[in-house]
DNA sequence: TTAACTGCAAACACTTTGCATAGAT
DNA sequence: ATCTATGCAAAGTGTTTGCAGTTAA
């Protein structure tokens, strides 16, 4: 949208997005595009660490956020306190999905039903959000609170 | 849904949800009743505070969780690490909103708009989501980010 | 060559918890 | 009288930052 890698992405080179490619970079990228589901920025540290023995957590944070600031990964509020990541195929047009998410278990589900409903409405809701407010949309989060099967099963108060 | 109250909610005793109707319980709702947008617990607290000086700040993240519990409030992540609370007039039906988070100032706008479309899809999401997945489904969150006014004219990158 | 990046550890900010006391029912 | 809620301070947690050494460009 506005500036934002201003350089050729020819493949995987796009992830330095203007920026120097570190080998670790490239490595937290790929921990993560190997994790399934929404891996906190810790669980992507003992991947990457397991890899890369010598990586700094510090490193991976610094990282995750030069990434979704690049707009190559996505963060997800799981509502536990701790930031989780995922890949962001939504740049590419792809998979772009919204959550389910357990306030008991912080398990996090993945959904895509009525894509077609769901995008027109939100393609409209950014324009007219955008032409009201004056805001410069780049992104949105749809995510839906409750108890998964297993938690609603265990029984209902605490 | 589940376990909600379990008692007769007359008026302001509801807030108690079953449990003793403390003065800090009671003030710490004013409070939030009273300020706009989406104040964060130590804001809470700073207003509490006034009016009631000796108030422990743990006492507002308790009783803030508990209102939250009991589906009175509702917490608004806007991004920067803190927790966000606002009533959620949503439970008796009325003026549910959804959000526009600025990345750069953390503003958050609400907005209304489109009520009739928006709800229509989400109760259906919620229903189709229901069944698919066995979710208990109690709340939604959707919000857009991107830069606000202000913050798009202050420059694209940085 | 040089400026961004890294790893480490120390610093931070927000939130939670332990415990003795106060207070609602 | 009983048992939950409170206030304080101390402990956690996740995340950020300072800095000297490293490394991509």
């Amino acid at each position: 949208m506005n500036g934002r890698c201003g350089r050729k992405a020819q493949g995987w080179r796009g992830l330095g997005c203007g920026r120097r490619m570190t080998a670790p970079r490239e490595a937290i990228y790929q921990a993560l595009s190997e994790m399934a589901g929404h891996p906190s920025a810790d669980e992507v540290f003992q991947k990457v660490r397991a890899g890369r023995p010598g990586i700094g957590l510090a490193t991976v944070y610094r990282n995750l956020e030069l990434l979704r600031n690049g707009g190559h990964i996505r963060l997800v509020d799981a509502g536990d306190g701790k930031a989780h990541f995922e890949l962001n195929h939504a740049a590419g047009g792809g998979g772009h999905h919204h959550h389910l998410i357990c306030r008991r278990c912080g398990s996090v589900v993945d959904y895509m039903d009525f894509e077609r409903e769901e995008l027109e409405l939100i393609s409209k809701l950014e324009k007219h959000l955008s032409r009201k407010y004056g805001h410069q949309i780049t992104d949105h989060d749809i995510s839906f609170y409750g108890l998964c099967q297993k938690c609603a099963a265990q029984g209902s108060k605490r």
